[in-house]
DNA sequence: GTGTACTTACCTATCGTTAAGTAAGGAGGC
DNA sequence: GCCTCCTTACTTAACGATAGGTAAGTACAC
């Protein structure tokens, strides 16, 4: 039954918060068997290399982003509250992870980061604003975007229900919608 | 006469565009030399560790930026148009270095670099919004503060002008203000 | 006794950094 | 004009630390 064994999601929490803390690349697999109180090795048991157990923290959550933007692309029509809303509530729930993600862009380079991220907003301005949107479009869905993300971030302890309306106004503001 | 030599220059314009092309850890004071056709430790000629060649290339913008915040700060009284402003056109003439510092925050961390960007972020939506803001008042500024940064960085290379307007316009709508 | 979950011990590469040496050139005395 | 002295701007060689990674052995469960 333990097929995701014990032990290897102990490892994964305990990575997840030294990479939140002190960043990944300053984070050893020594720190990191350290702390669970086993050897260095112990941890190739379980993982083929630092770099995959970088991505079995990571993937799951470019995934799951890029699921999302799937499922949105293939309706007939966005409401572009409830896009945004979706976003929100994707990065309210990874916040402390991309915390990792977006303040680590270079070092995760070789997950295909930077240009993940980028395609990502060029879908999501497509979708609130269509094939080719004018500069002024674009800005305006940047800030709306950047910004849900930079809330999520900055006010990481602020109750969900509360920042979301805050943070939803706010962008949708910016995006010229009455809220 | 020439203090700073020209050889301290090329070396602080190859570090600057290496750290921007792959990433501040991910460059070597090796790649460093090699890409000059000198040796690492001619480096140290010029400077006194890798640390310093670093903040050589960094410390000049977050002054500015702190010098920038001051000068609001002394103010009478802030136009909130004016303020972004000079925060956009800070950013814009930096946008270059500033993908390095906010994408290598955590590696930069020995700079101070996380408490200082978070503090200018305080202190902007200060200028902006008085000294105890609403939650919906530091969403709407963290809105426009991290949107006008994301602009500069992601249509780097939008004439200036145009973008200045387009982005300028959609950060003052965040904030509700009439453009 | 076979597979699982490790440990001990070690290898190798790379990094920042330092020590020591050297070629080129200008300054000043004679 | 030439010699000496010192500085500038490097090079060659090597050091110590640390990192990721591996080979081989071991304790325990079934």
């Amino acid at each position: 039954m333990p097929r995701p064994s014990a032990t290897r999601q102990r490892i994964l929490e305990v990575a997840r918060e030294l990479f939140v803390q002190q960043g990944v690349q300053r984070t050893s697999l020594q720190a990191i068997a350290d702390r669970l109180g086993i050897t260095k090795p112990a941890l190739y048991y379980h993982f083929s290399s630092r770099e995959d157990l970088v991505r079995s923290i990571v993937q799951p959550i470019l995934d799951e982003e890029e699921a999302f933007l799937a499922r949105q692309e293939a309706l007939d029509e966005v409401a572009p509250r409830a896009l945004l809303e979706g976003y929100f509530d994707f990065h309210y729930r990874h916040r402390k992870e991309m915390v990792l993600i977006l303040s680590e862009l270079t070092t995760l380079a070789d997950l295909g980061l930077i240009d993940r991220v980028m395609d990502w907003r060029g879908r999501l301005t497509k979708l609130l604003h269509g094939p080719e949107p004018t500069l002024e479009q674009a800005t305006r869905a940047a800030i709306a975007i950047g910004g849900l993300q930079d809330c999520t971030l900055q006010f990481a302890d602020v109750p969900e229900d509360e920042l979301r309306r805050a943070a939803l106004d706010g962008a949708c503001a910016a995006l010229g919608l009455e809220p």
